[in-house]
Parts: structure tokens; C-alpha cells; sequence
DNA sequence: AACCTCCTCCCCCGCGCGGGGGACATCCGA
DNA sequence: TCGGATGTCCCCCGCGCGGGGGAGGAGGTT
């Protein structure tokens, strides 16, 4: 299986020395180089290469709105590695953002690059070393999960169990065969629960058990 | 210049492993072995490595603990570098937030490992790209709402919109009164609604739709 | 013209659900 | 030792809900 990448900077030279380190991998093979971002986003979709190795700066379109452009058709199947000579945080976010898979500074030694281009194409994503370091820090908060409401703490570990379940869309019959007890019992669980709460019935503690985080899959944020 | 490198993991056959992966390299050299993360504390205290490699899952204390304890003293300048077998994104985000200059998977060639260390010692920060993708999925939350499931299609705007409300945990009759028609107008909408989605009631809906994504602030995840 | 989809509204009926009570057991701390 | 918290189970009652029908009108295609 051979990889297909397009190449794109202003440099002529540059893109001769990355086409150069591309050509001695079997594997890899540079379909196209261009010069600007535009003429970047109309080759993508014309030969739709694995991997798009962009520079950031480029007459035209600069890579970050390349990328945009790329990613926001979802006929591309391209995945976008960036490369960049100075690594402002705002180019790491907006290239994040965008859904860029690689974001590499310039000084990387060239194998990385390559290795770089074949975790791009499976489906992952790299991120140069030295900015890691920092986008770790700026967003590790951001990835706190969300903050569980105080009047859950309300809740004894029985309840929270019952809500649980009842998050999952379980009926009182339901939960009553899983936990081994009566319905009734749900009953009087569920009761409780909504009135700790401040909940009108299963319905609102389906949507606020959700809302906060409770439930796997759900959502998703 | 060479690389002290403390080494912790429950497993005798894997520290052997990566001691002599290490030993390949001249710059780096493996100090101790350690088999749980207490003692992975206190050796890195008494002799302070330029790297540990913890693994997450250890006896005692597990590598998170331990990244977090040994972080917490700034006399150590010990960079961590943690090791997994999966990747879940709670250890993910305990990693980062307790500050590790590295989370790679045990799936990683070993090469990769020894790229790792001295990125952390140089003060920077590398992620296994499997982990990266999501992360960059996660970060960038706005781009990334869940593909909307295929049955979707089924449903009209009409019902549509209703279901929006019903996963907002409206009863019938408020739905009624927001979008001004009869309630039995609702009923009929919301059954419509449950039939195309296959979903028993508007409990299951609710969960349907967080779970989807059809609701803001879904779902986490 | 006939036909279809969609939105709208109406009927009856059964049932799960939630609130209002109460009861009895265990465990634990005052 | 007494009480409080918790978990378990039971009663009755009202009602929102969902399924089963039906029906009319608007807007579109054939």
C-alpha cells in the first residue's frame, strides 16, 4: 500500500528537498507540488493524495485556511500536516481547530516528518514535541470533565445507582430485575431522587443526568 | 551528556525489556529498576533521573499517583513519562493535568520510546499519535458534533423539532404551547417520532437524542 | 383529475409513573 | 439507649403518556 502526498510551500527549494526525502521511502509517493494554498485546496480535491503536507505560510491562501477548506468537504478524505516555522499558539489552535492531523515545525529532523506522514495517514494525529509541551498546559484545564452539580452529593450511593439507570432509559421494572429488588422499592428510589433533585419526573432526570456528565456517550463534549 | 533514567513497572520481563532497549543507546543510562509506584517515588527523590518511565497500572501506588506526588515536589526535575496499555481518556486527561512530559501506548516500536525520553528531557512533551487524534477531537469540540445517526433522515422537520423539545424534557403540552398547535397535534408528532426511531417511549428518546448529539452540552464527553 | 406526504386535530383505552401516605429492618453515631 | 439515615416493601389515587383508530386540509407530483 503506497501513500500518496501532495506538497505544498512557496519555496521551490524546499519542496525539492522534502519531495527528495520522500522519494528514498518506497512507500510514499509525492503526486503533486504546489506553491499556494489555493492551488493546494483545488489539487487535493482533484487527485485526493492520503496526506497533505502544507507550510503555513503561502502566498494566496495561508495553510491554516487551506486546511479549512479542505476539511470542510467531506468528499476530501486528505489528512492535513502542517508545517510551520514559528510555533505561535494561535497557529496550534486554529490548526487544531481545523482538524489538521500533524502540526510540525521545520527544525523536525526529516525521518520524523515521515513517520509523521504514515501516523497522519492511518487516522492519528502528531503534534511537534516542543509545542506539545505547552498546549498541554494551556488546555489540560479544558479537558476537565464537567463539574458534578453539589445536589448530587444529596444522593446516596443507592440513589445515584437508580439515577444511573434511569439515564440509561431503564423502566422502574427494569431496574427493579437488575438491582434484585421490588419495583416498589424503585419506586420509592426514583421519588426520592426527584425530589433531592428538584426534578418533575424521569423525563427531566434523563435530560439532567445527561446534561451533567452522568452518562457515557452522551454526551459527547 | 548522558540521560539518567529510572524505570517502573510490575512486570520484571518488561523492565528488562526496555533496560536493554536503553542500553543500545550510549547516552542513556538506566539507574534503577523499581516494581511499584511508592518506590518509584522515593527513588526518583534520592536519585533525582533525568526521566522516569512509569508504567500507569503498578501495585501500591499507580503511575498517576505517583506522576502526581513526584510532581507536586519542585525539588525533583524529573520529567515522567508515562506507559500504558490502553488509553483511556481518564488517564489521558489525569496524565496531562498532573503534568507528564510523555503518554505513549505499550504499543509503541521501541525506538519511539527512546525518541521519548530524551524529548522529555529536554523539557518538551511527546503523546502516542492514537491518543493525539482524539485529543485534537476533543479539543476542537465545535467541529466535532457525532455524524448524525442514518434514521434521522426518516423523521420530517416537523418531528424533527419536536424531538429537539422532547429532549429538552418538555411534556406534550408544553411542546403544544411553544410551537401553538394542539397537544394532540404533539401526540401525534412525538408517536410518529418513536415509531421511525424504534424508541419504546420519550424517555428513550431523551436518551436517543443526547446520546446523538441532538442536544447542546450532551454527553461529554 | 387522482395521489401522495405532511401537518393538523379528535376519539377511546390501558398502563406506567409519581405523590401521598405507612411499615419494618439494619447500621451507626450521639 | 435512643434516634437518624438508609434500604426495603406496601397501599391508593390521579394523570400524563402512547397505541389504536379516524379525518380534514395544504402542497406537491404523476
Amino acid at each position: 500500500m503506497t501513500l500518496t502526498v501532495l506538497l505544498a510551500d512557496d519555496h521551490a527549494m524546499l519542496r525539492s528537498g522534502l519531495r527528495a526525502i520522500f522519494e528514498t521511502q518506497s512507500d510514499l509517493r509525492c503526486v503533486a507540488e504546489v506553491a499556494d494554498g489555493r492551488a493546494a485546496v483545488t489539487e487535493v480535491a482533484r487527485l485526493r493524495p492520503d496526506v497533505a503536507v502544507l507550510d503555513i505560510r503561502m502566498p494566496k491562501l495561508d495553510g491554516l485556511d487551506a486546511t479549512e477548506m479542505i476539511l470542510a468537504d467531506p468528499a476530501n478524505r486528505t489528512k492535513i500536516v502542517l508545517l510551520t516555522t514559528y510555533d505561535s499558539d494561535e497557529y496550534v489552535y486554529r490548526a487544531l481547530n481545523a482538524g489538521a492531523s500533524g502540526f510540525l515545525l521545520k527544525s523536525l529532523p526529516p525521518e520524523e516528518l515521515i513517520s509523521a506522514v504514515r501516523v497522519a495517514a492511518r487516522g492519528d494525529a502528531l503534534i511537534d514535541p516542543s509545542v506539545t509541551q505547552r498546549l498541554i498546559a494551556r488546555f489540560a484545564v479544558s479537558l476537565a470533565p464537567p463539574p458534578a452539580p453539589p445536589e448530587l452529593a444529596l444522593l446516596t450511593a443507592r440513589e445515584r445507582e437508580v439515577l444511573q439507570l434511569v439515564a440509561e432509559a431503564r423502566s422502574n421494572a427494569e431496574i427493579a430485575a437488575q438491582l434484585h429488588v421490588g419495583d416498589e422499592t424503585v419506586k420509592t428510589h426514583v421519588s426520592r431522587v426527584l425530589a433531592k433533585l428538584g426534578l418533575r419526573d424521569r423525563v427531566h432526570a434523563v435530560a439532567y443526568a445527561h446534561v451533567n456528565g452522568l452518562v457515557q456517550g452522551g454526551g459527547r463534549s
